[in-house]
DNA sequence: TTGAAAGCGGTACCAT
DNA sequence: ATGGTACCGCTTTCAA
């Protein structure tokens, strides 16, 4: 028996219609009865029922947020930038983890869609048809990737990359290895070519080895091939794979950064806890998920507006995985 | 202009009774309406809105999960349980991040507790009777918490203590340190009351060193304490703490686990990708976000059986921050 | 077996 | 400035 708008409007002696006006344009309606109102709202800890109120305006507070998998690291950073600045414009997050699952994800945009005044995709490898199909049940926007026409928020992996590729060849660095993540991811894509341009403008060797999956054992069963490729510095996908590489090259007795420097994506949290500390590039992660709220709400206040996008920088960490070791 | 109720009649040639109906109880629908109507369903692509049936059947299909910190690698796992149990019945899951402020976790409660059929909360500082209050707003599971007869999903943290304590006088230690997390922590105290008894059935001494935030920075901050005490072997809070304390070590060269043992609770993923890894006391993080499903669904289900709890047992993983090391 | 109609909790239009 | 009323999308009596 939750408190209703009725209950409200009783007590305070209006109509519901008055009580509504209170809430949503104040200024309509007589200082002496707003104060009224005001009073049975706080008396009787009145909270209007989102769902009602969604159900004729067409607008539900709510959004989605859709991510591929919340145990790799670099997502819930993102999560809580959309939980942060959502709440701070008073809007609920419905969150789903797909479990790596394209097909999932469609599912989950479907039945969201009607609960939902706009979505929040994260989805690096569902297919381009699939996506487009999805804009009409929702207004959505893609994060960490761009395609066709569709708001999106993403991160300037070119510049990143040219960072890191100023970064390596200043340490004397002339073979570097990539170590890539799903072939049809769009971040994975993007940085493979960024890297082919500017190793090539640098006059850099690129060797690339084979996919693995963007997680530590990826990393682990790729140190190996690296190794045996004789670069003397090596990319991992994220820093995951990094991490799991670094492992492996502890265990092979491999010295880094004395013997081959590594370096990562992301930054996540963990990159700054072992030992070595890994090098990574920055990827603005609470700011990806913050914008990707702010342009949808953009997108909602004026639906004209429909192709906008937002472009953030990553930037170096260095650490001490590349390099000589500081001097303490 | 999404499809409604209304269009698939029109285009079934039936009243909307007889489409709601055919999707909830068709078995009261004759089979050849019931097929007419599935094909229009299907053709029109028709989702019933949530919203609008939850607002006469009173069940939402949501329900909520309100955790402290998801940037903390413990509660991730916690939401993706969560998640995949709830999509398995069909629900959809609200997510609430508050930056382990206790009073915007209320707040949060009042304002989804409209939106949802129940809510998993995940709040070990909020005060016992703040706690109760709410409880009249929304059916409620806690987790990794016990209070008053709350139903809630808890790990066994006295049985976990007992195999870690039994695990490091194994080794031979005499004297271990314990760094504690936040005083107010439900867990830290459980963790606290355990440490206690099984050191002193073991005829093991406990030095208990100052209350440290439960971040990787906070087991920085304590490791030159516990150096100081002698100690032969030390627990942290959670897995954060030990590492930080492990990064300390490194840094001052003192030798894991030569010199000293170091265990930490959760089993974060982090903790394997150390050197040296983390011997830790692995908490059931997916599982205790399902159980807190289980639970709720059950309290929906029969709302008289108000009282039910869960308790999960936690597992000790010797990793190679304690004892001698592996010879590889 | 099916349809008409009422109503869930709100909002918005039209009167007054 | 306020109230009456229709309606949002759906479910659920109640009759037919």
């Amino acid at each position: 028996m939750p408190v209703t708008i009725k209950d409200v409007a009783r007590a305070a002696g209006v109509s519901p219609a008055t009580v509504s006006r209170t809430l949503a344009t104040p200024e309509l309606v007589h200082a002496d009865t707003r104060r009224r109102v005001q009073q049975a709202v706080d008396a009787l800890g009145y909270k209007p029922n989102r769902a009602a109120r969604g159900l004729i305006t067409g607008r539900t507070g709510n959004l989605g947020l859709i991510v591929p998998d919340l145990t790799n690291p670099f997502f819930p950073g993102v999560v809580k930038g959309v939980q942060t600045r959502a709440r701070e414009s008073d809007y609920a997050v419905f969150l789903a983890d797909t479990d790596e699952d394209p097909s999932a994800e469609a599912d989950v945009v479907r039945n969201l869609s009607k609960q939902v005044d706009g979505i929040i995709l994260c989805s690096p490898r569902m297919s381009e048809e699939e996506l487009r199909s999805l804009t009409g049940e929702t207004p959505i926007v893609m994060l960490n990737r761009r395609v066709g026409r569709m708001p999106s928020v993403t991160v300037n992996s070119a510049d990143g990359i040219r960072q890191a590729v100023a970064h390596l060849t200043a340490l004397g660095h002339r073979r570097i290895a990539y170590v890539p993540g799903p072939k049809l991811s769009w971040s994975n894509r993007e940085r493979v070519r960024a890297l082919r341009q500017h190793t090539a403008a640098a006059g850099v060797e690129l060797v690339e080895v084979g996919n693995v999956a963007p997680q530590f054992a990826g990393g682990v069963a790729a140190a190996d091939q690296v190794l045996a490729t004789g670069v003397t510095a090596v990319l991992g996908y994220n820093d995951l794979v990094a991490l799991g590489m670094l492992s492996r090259f502890a265990a092979r007795g491999v010295a880094v950064p004395e013997r081959i420097s590594v370096m990562g994506f992301d930054d996540i949290v963990l990159s700054e806890m072992v030992n070595p500390s890994l090098t990574t590039l920055a990827q603005p992660k609470e700011q990806t998920g913050r914008a990707g709220v702010d342009l949808l709400l953009q997108l909602l206040a004026d639906p004209e507006r429909a192709f906008s996008r937002r472009e953030l920088e990553s930037h170096l960490m260095v650490r001490n995985s590349t390099g000589p070791a500081p001097t303490p």
